[in-house]
DNA sequence: ATAGGGTTAG
C-alpha cells in the first residue's frame, strides 16, 4: 500500500485533503515552477499543525541549507513586495494547477495508453543447436565469419534467423549475420529484425550504425515502432548524444506515432538527465492529464533528476505523486529516493523512507546500503551508521566491493579505526571482494586523519607488493599524513613513486604540499618538499622564492600572486594563500604576509572576512589557516588602532569567529588563536555563550589599544 | 542478453 509512505511525507508537510483525490481534468496539484512550487509546498508545511511538533530529533541538525531556505526566508522577499494582504498571499499560492483542461475540448492526448505488445515466440524445437550455432558464430572471428556461415544447422526461415539474431553478440556479428539474412531473400525484413539487431548495437554503444539503421528502415518503408524508437533514444542517451535522443522522440510524433509509456518514460529521463526539469514536469503533467497511471521506473526517473538538482521539494512532490497515484514504491524507486535523500541533505528523512521500506516487506540491496552508508558517514551518525552494520550482519544483507569500500568511506569519516580494519581484513579473505585502489585509498585515508604514519606506509609497502597503483587521493593522504609526522624522506619516495605511476598531479595536491612546506622547521626538509612541489607546479615554487626575495617588490609580488590564482582551481585558490601566508610567518616575513592577506583580500579569496553591525563588528577566520588568520587579527587591529587614534565612532562589542573547534581542522585554530591573543595581552576572551567566538568590549579594547599605541606595529 | 524504459563510490 502507498500508504506506507505516510510517515516520511507527513512529518514533514501535511497534503490538503482535496489534493489526494485527483480530478481527472487537472495536472498535479502541485506545480513544479521554481517559485510557485516552492512556495505552495512550503505553505503547507508552515499552516500545518504538526509540521514542528511531530518532526523527529533528528531533523533539528537538518535546518535548511542555503540551497533549500527556510519558508520564512522564501516569503520574505514576496511578502515585502509583491504580496500585500494575506488573501492576496493564500490566493496565490493556492492557485490550482495552470493547465486546466477544458471537458467539452479535451486537450489532445500525449501518450498511447496502451503498451505495445510483443509478438510471442512460437516454440521452436531446433532451439538447442540454433543456439550452438549462434554460439559458434559469436566465438568466430572476423574472417571465419563466412565458412561458419556455411555450418548453420537449418535453413535461415524467419524464425530462425531471428532465434540466431537474438542470441549474438558483440554487436559486430550480429551486424554481420543480419546483413547475410538481408542477402540471402527468404523473407521480407520486418521491423523486429530492426529492433533485436539494434539492440545488441546498442550493447555495443554504436549510435551511428543504428541511426543508419533506423534512416534505412525509412527508406525501405519498414515501420518503426515504440521499441524501435525507444531503442534509438536509450542508445542515443547511452552515448551522451542527447540531441539525437530528441530528435528522434520529434521524428516520431511528426510521423503520427504516438508513443507508448515505455518510450514516454525514456525521453521523460533524456530530459531528466540534460537537466530540463521544467520540460520533465510538463511532459509528466501532461501525460498524467492523458490519463497515464505512471509506473514506478518513472518515479525514478524524476527522483533521480531531483536528486541530482538537490531539490528536496521535488523529492517531496514525487513522494506526494507517488502517494496520491496509489503507486506502491519498489526497491529501485526507493534506492533512487534514498540517494537523492543524500544529496538533498537530509539524513533524518532518509532513515525513516529506509525503515518504511524494510517495513514494507522490501530488503535492501547493495545499491539500498551503499547510499544509507554514505549519507550516514556524510552526517557523521555514528550510532546510526553502526546500528546499520549491525542490521547487515545479523541480517546478511547483500555485499559487494562497492559497498565495502563505501562502508570504509563512511569509517574514514566517523573515525572508526578499528571497524575499517576488520572490514579491510574481511576484503582480502574475501572470494569476490578483495581490495582494489579505491579500498587501499580509503585506507590511506582513514589512517592519514588519525596521523598514523607507520599504518599509511605499511598499507603504501603493500600496495607496491599487490601492485595497485596508488591514485592522486591516496597520495595526497598520504603526502599530507607524512608531511605532519615530519617524514620527508618518505614523502619524497612517494612522490617519485607516484610520479612514476603516471599519477596526474593536481592542484589539491600542490596545495597539500605547499602546506606541508609551511611545517618545515628545518631548511633542508623545506628544500626537499619544494624540489617536489616544483615538478608539480614550477610557478608556484617560483612565488615562494619571489616571497623570500628582500628585493621583490609589491608591485612584482601583486603581479605574480595573480598569476598563480588565476592558473590554480578555484577551490585551491584560498588554501594557496593560506598556505603562502603561513610559510611567511614559519620564515618571519611577517610584512609579506601581510601583503598576501592583502592580496588574497583583493583578489576575493577571503569574501566574508569582515562583518560589522551597528552594534557588533566580527572577524570570521573560519577559513583561514593559524598563520592567516593571526595575520588577520593583527591587520583587524591595526585598523582599529587608526580609528581609535581618529576619535572614529565604534560599537559595543567586537568578536572573532575561529570556530568551535568541533571539526578535526578547525581544532587547531581556536586553540592558536587564544594563545596568541594572551600573548598579546589583548582582552578577547572565548564567548561562553557563543560557542567558537572570541568576543571584547568596546572599552577593554579602547584601553587596550591606546596602552599600545606608542610602540604599535602599524605605523 | 530471447525486440523497448529507471538505481550504487572521492
Amino acid at each position: 500500500m502507498a500508504a506506507s509512505l505516510s510517515t516520511a511525507l507527513d512529518v514533514h508537510f501535511t497534503i490538503p485533503k482535496s489534493d489526494t483525490k485527483r480530478p481527472i481534468f487537472f495536472t498535479s496539484p502541485i506545480r513544479h515552477n521554481p517559485t510557485k512550487k516552492r512556495l505552495a509546498i512550503s505553505c503547507n508545511s508552515s499552516t500545518s499543525e504538526t509540521s514542528s511538533s511531530t518532526k523527529p530529533p533528528q531533523n533539528i541538525s537538518e535546518s535548511p541549507s542555503p540551497k533549500n531556505p527556510s519558508l520564512s526566508d522564501q516569503l520574505k522577499p514576496l511578502s515585502a513586495t509583491t504580496l500585500s494582504t494575506k488573501d492576496h498571499q493564500a490566493q496565490l499560492l493556492s492557485r490550482p494547477k495552470s493547465t486546466w483542461v477544458n471537458p467539452t475540448r479535451p486537450k489532445r492526448s500525449v501518450l498511447s495508453l496502451q503498451r505495445q505488445k510483443k509478438s510471442l515466440y512460437s516454440y521452436n524445437p531446433q532451439i538447442r543447436e540454433l543456439k550452438l550455432f549462434a554460439k559458434k558464430l559469436s566465438g568466430s572471428g572476423e574472417d571465419e565469419f563466412e565458412s561458419a556461415l556455411e555450418t548453420i544447422p537449418y535453413p535461415p526461415t524467419r524464425e530462425n534467423a531471428l532465434l540466431i539474431l537474438n542470441s549474438l553478440r558483440p554487436w559486430q556479428k550480429t551486424r554481420l549475420f543480419f546483413n547475410w539474412i538481408k542477402t540471402q531473400n527468404v523473407f521480407p525484413m520486418e521491423t523486429i529484425f530492426y529492433n533485436v539487431t539494434m539492440k545488441s548495437l546498442r550493447y555495443g554503444l554504436q549510435f551511428d550504425i543504428i541511426e543508419e539503421l533506423a534512416n534505412e528502415m525509412v527508406s525501405n518503408e519498414i515501420q518503426l515502432d515504440n521499441i524501435t524508437y525507444s531503442t534509438i533514444i536509450t542508445c542515443a542517451k547511452k552515448c551522451s548524444r542527447f540531441d539525437k535522443a530528441v530528435e528522434w522522440f520529434e521524428r516520431m510524433y511528426k510521423t503520427g506515432l504516438m508513443p507508448d509509456e515505455v518510450t514516454y518514460s525514456a525521453i521523460l529521463d533524456v530530459y531528466a538527465k540534460l537537466g530540463k526539469v521544467e520540460e520533465v514536469l510538463s511532459l509528466y503533467e501532461r501525460g498524467v492529464a492523458s490519463g497515464w497511471k505512471p509506473d514506478p521506473i518513472t518515479f525514478s526517473v524524476l527522483a533521480k533528476m531531483f536528486g541530482e538538482a538537490g531539490d528536496y521539494d521535488g523529492i517531496r512532490y514525487v513522494l506526494q505523486e507517488m502517494k496520491s497515484l496509489d503507486v506502491q514504491p519498489n526497491l529501485v524507486v526507493y534506492n533512487t529516493l534514498l540517494e537523492a535523500m543524500g544529496k538533498a541533505g537530509k539524513p533524518g528523512l532518509a532513515r525513516s523512507l529506509f525503515e518504511e521500506m524494510v517495513d514494507s516487506g522490501l530488503t535492501p540491496n547493495e545499491k539500498t546500503l551503499t547510499a544509507l552508508a554514505k549519507i550516514y558517514g556524510k552526517a557523521r551518525w555514528a550510532k546510526d551508521a553502526m546500528d546499520l552494520w549491525e542490521r547487515m550482519k545479523s541480517n546478511s544483507w547483500p555485499m559487494d566491493f562497492i559497498l565495502y569500500n563505501t562502508l570504509l568511506n563512511m569509517c574514514a569519516d566517523l573515525g572508526l579505526v578499528e571497524e575499517a580494519e576488520m572490514l579491510f581484513n574481511d576484503m582480502k579473505i574475501s572470494e569476490k571482494c578483495r581490495p582494489d585502489s579505491w579500498t587501499f585509498t580509503a585506507m590511506l585515508n582513514i589512517y592519514g586523519s588519525g596521523g598514523n604514519a607507520d599504518k599509511s606506509m605499511e598499507l603504501f609497502e603493500e600496495m607496491s607488493r599487490l601492485g595497485i597503483g596508488l591514485n592522486i587521493m591516496g597520495c595526497t593522504c598520504l603526502v599530507q599524513c607524512l608531511g605532519k609526522a615530519r617524514r620527508i624522506d618518505d614523502l619524497v619516495r612517494v612522490f617519485n613513486v607516484a610520479i612514476d605511476g603516471g599519477v596526474k598531479l593536481d592542484d589539491r595536491f600542490c596545495g597539500c604540499l605547499l602546506s606541508v612546506a609551511s611545517l618545515c622547521d628545518e631548511s633542508e626538509d623545506f628544500t626537499k618538499v619544494l624540489a617536489c612541489l616544483k615538478q608539480a607546479n614550477p610557478k608556484l615554487v617560483a612565488f615562494v622564492k619571489l616571497i623570500e626575495g628582500e628585493e621583490t617588490s609589491f608591485e612584482t609580488l601583486k603581479e605574480e600572486f595573480r598569476a598563480v590564482v588565476r592558473d590554480a582551481a578555484v577551490e585551491t585558490r584560498r588554501p594557496f594563500c593560506n598556505c603562502l601566508i603561513d610559510i611567511c610567518r614559519k620564515r618571519d616575513l611577517h610584512g609579506r604576509a601581510h601583503e598576501l592577506l592583502y592580496l588574497g583580500t583583493l583578489y576575493g579569496l577571503y569574501p566574508d572576512l569582515h562583518h560589522k553591525t551597528v552594534k557588533e563588528w566580527s572577524l570570521d577566520v573560519r577559513s583561514l589557516s593559524v598563520g592567516a588568520a593571526l595575520t588577520a587579527l593583527e591587520e583587524w587591529m591595526g585598523t582599529l588602532t587608526k580609528f581609535v587614534q581618529r576619535d572614529e565612532e565604534l560599537p559595543e562589542l567586537f568578536s572573532a569567529h575561529t570556530g568551535s573547534g568541533t571539526h578535526k581542522f578547525s581544532q587547531g585554530l581556536a586553540n592558536s588563536f587564544d594563545s596568541h591573543v594572551k600573548k598579546l595581552a589583548a582582552p578577547f576572551r572565548q564567548s561562553e555563550e557563543r560557542a567558537g567566538h572570541f568576543v571584547a568590549t568596546r572599552e577593554d579594547l579602547v584601553t587596550w589599544v591606546q596602552s599600545r599605541i606608542p610602540s604599535s606595529v602599524i605605523a
